[in-house]
DNA sequence: ATTTATTGATAGTATTGCTATCTAAAATAA
DNA sequence: TTATTTTAGATAGCAATACTATCAATAAAT
């Protein structure tokens, strides 16, 4: 028994869906394959055709441009996301115990999930870390977020935010700190592995020191004790 | 009197110094407005030539690619800051009020500053806000970082973390708090004027509350009553 | 059996990213 | 002052990128 996970997706960001038909889901796999190895500055439509085995016409009846299949790809991973926060802390009654588990899911390594077929998380975690930010960073970020392209990520922040309340009613920034917190897992683990000297972490690259020093600040800026 | 600043930059960041020459500094003066203008992507050598009125060959004597420009302007932003912040900060002894000091520095618009004539800081502080973690996010991070590319930025991380260790020796993460501070300091603003909702910042765009939320955040951390 | 959707194949165009060469002018040294 | 080096303008060219358009073949749905 497999419970196949969908996530439902804009559909401004694309063309044709790609859920829709075998070359769409391939495309969306070698393009999370292919962004990983090359970079998402040297990866093209082109490269991707090839890796496929299709035309780069091909490419362009599904998206756009890259941009959009990057915006795209974290929006899935955004909406994921918040799948597996909400299947994992639905059972929590204690807001500190359900913000240290979603501290921890954030900022630890995601393994391959084996409910989705053609989407391995596990790289799709990594371009996140690692090219995510321009998925918003660009002249256009009003436009696209007109079109709600990034509806996926306020709404996790929204979520995040609201157990920042849960745990104390009286705190200021609650939006602030969760995207903080959403932005550090992964640029500290982006840090730990490419700049060390921007992090107190040790060479193991391990993400449970990433978790520590977030729990820490987290609970420290709320004024709760989380022992 | 006007003392010039000069900040020392990393030789392999350009082909041929840009301050040496008449053309260097219009090269960099006008590539700060079109990068703020058109964003890093759409900005182009030919498009940089054209606005200067000299031809594309003319800027590759000076920078090998744009992406070593953008390396070189966020290199200057960081040096500068830290000028900046050495010079206020050198007649304060009590750590806590130069960690203050420091992520209003950090956070706060900046204004042009006239001692450097063909750089506005105000655009590039912006730039930097909006392009600059584009200079370290791609896959030849790396081979930059060997090349001491992001010394500036790193120094700088350095100077606040150790201000941190002075306000508490015991403190575990200074390094990952400090670039925590500088990152969100900037992403905090972009989000601001760009994702509000990611953010608990009023509508007046004011910048005094995201050195509030920091203050909070670091003083929390570091468990030092600021007050 | 026929319309519709999907893909493959090919072509073409404007822009980008970059290298090369040649000449004129300006600055500097002999 | 003349010679030489530095600097920059002018032009050309080329491979790759980022698209758009068209046509035919096949498969699926009615």
């Amino acid at each position: 028994m497999s419970l196949e996970i969908k996530i439902k997706m804009n559909e401004s960001l694309f063309v044709k869906n790609p859920e829709n038909s075998d070359l769409g889901k391939n495309i969306v796999q070698h393009a999370i394959q292919l962004i990983h190895l090359k970079g998402f500055e040297a990866f093209t439509f082109k490269k991707l055709a090839f890796s496929i085995g299709t035309t780069e016409a091909g490419i362009y009846r599904y998206f756009e441009n890259k941009h959009k299949l990057l915006v795209y790809l974290t929006s899935w991973y955004w909406g994921w996301l918040e799948f597996k926060i909400d299947y994992h802390t639905n059972n929590i009654s204690n807001p500190v115990v359900k913000l240290k588990k979603v501290i921890s899911l954030l900022a630890k390594t995601v393994e391959d999930d084996k409910n989705t077929s053609h989407i391995d998380e596990g790289i799709l975690h990594q371009i996140v870390i690692s090219e995510g930010s321009k998925s918003y960073l660009t002249k256009h970020v009003g436009k696209d977020n007109k079109q709600k392209f990034f509806k996926p990520y306020k709404d996790l922040c929204n979520i995040v935010g609201d157990i920042i309340l849960e745990c104390n009613r009286k705190y200021k920034y609650p939006k602030s700190l969760a995207s903080t917190i959403i932005e550090m897992a992964h640029l500290q683990n982006f840090f730990m592995n490419n700049l060390p000297s921007l992090t107190d972490f040790s060479k193991q690259k391990d993400e449970s020191e990433i978790v520590s020093f977030l729990t820490e600040m987290v609970f420290s800026s709320i004024h709760i004790n989380q022992k």
